[in-house]
DNA sequence: GTATTTGCAAATGATTTGCAGTGCT
DNA sequence: AGCACTGCAAATCATTTGCAAATAC
């Protein structure tokens, strides 16, 4: 079991709880809290928010999940993965990855940071996606 | 005085409580909600944070002022002005402009937006503002 | 004058904390 | 065994709502 590895990798225990989350996590791509607590309930009745909230941070806090801010939506999560930016549907709310990545952004083109030394770089698209373009 | 023509021109009407969250708005650059009650009712004893929410939202309705969503912070609010990046200091909380133009950046490059039409990009670059460089 | 806005208090929603019991290594 | 983790209940913090009185236009 991968998920198993990847936690002792980041000097995280291996709790079914956290092995849940991630593998929920990794199917979904993006979630929220709230959407992973419904689909965690279904295999895990007694799971608490506490524990799923405190979960979050530690893995956060090892860079082996990341929060991802979205204009208008709640936060979502995701397994970190190479550098890649976001395109959210303002219809239908569906985050997906892209590939730009962002830090080559930095890197191409000087850009005046007002001295700022970069350590990572957020981007957001806001569109309409595919399928809500055709309603 | 402007920002009540500002208000006009959004077709909201211009109440006292909503010219100074537009000036504090506009003096601090990006506020949250908590400063802006902080500063608030410091000129206007009487203000309560729901009629803070209300006009927020309001405003954000008739693109008057944007939300600007960093990690790991909470959300600050800015009078919406020409398309801008932001450097987000991860130490001291610092926000900034700059001038990068974020939808230049999909037309001056091709790149995979997966089918979406893009409305709107959001760029926010964790970093280390020169301040707090030195420490 | 009328529709909108304000401010209050209460409701709701989201996240955090303390602590006793449990479980990973 | 020992420390970290879980789950519960309660605390805290953030945001929204309903409504009567006040105000912009």
């Amino acid at each position: 079991m991968k998920y198993q590895e990847l936690l002792k990798q980041h000097r995280l225990k291996a709790t079914p709880q956290r092995m849940a989350i991630i593998e929920l996590m990794y199917n979904a791509g993006h979630i929220t809290i709230e959407e992973l607590y419904q689909s965690i309930v279904k295999k895990f009745a007694s799971i608490s928010l506490a524990t799923l909230y405190k979960n979050i941070h530690s893995m956060m806090d090892v860079s082996l999940i990341r929060e991802v801010k979205v204009p208008g939506y709640k936060t979502k999560y995701e397994i970190e993965k190479s550098e890649h930016a976001h395109v959210m549907c303002t219809s239908c709310g569906e985050l997906k990855d892209i590939s730009l990545n962002p830090s080559s952004l930095l890197e191409n083109r000087q850009f005046d940071l007002a001295g700022y030394k970069a350590d990572d770089v957020a981007i957001v698209i806001s569109g309409i996606c595919p399928n809500c373009q055709k309603k």
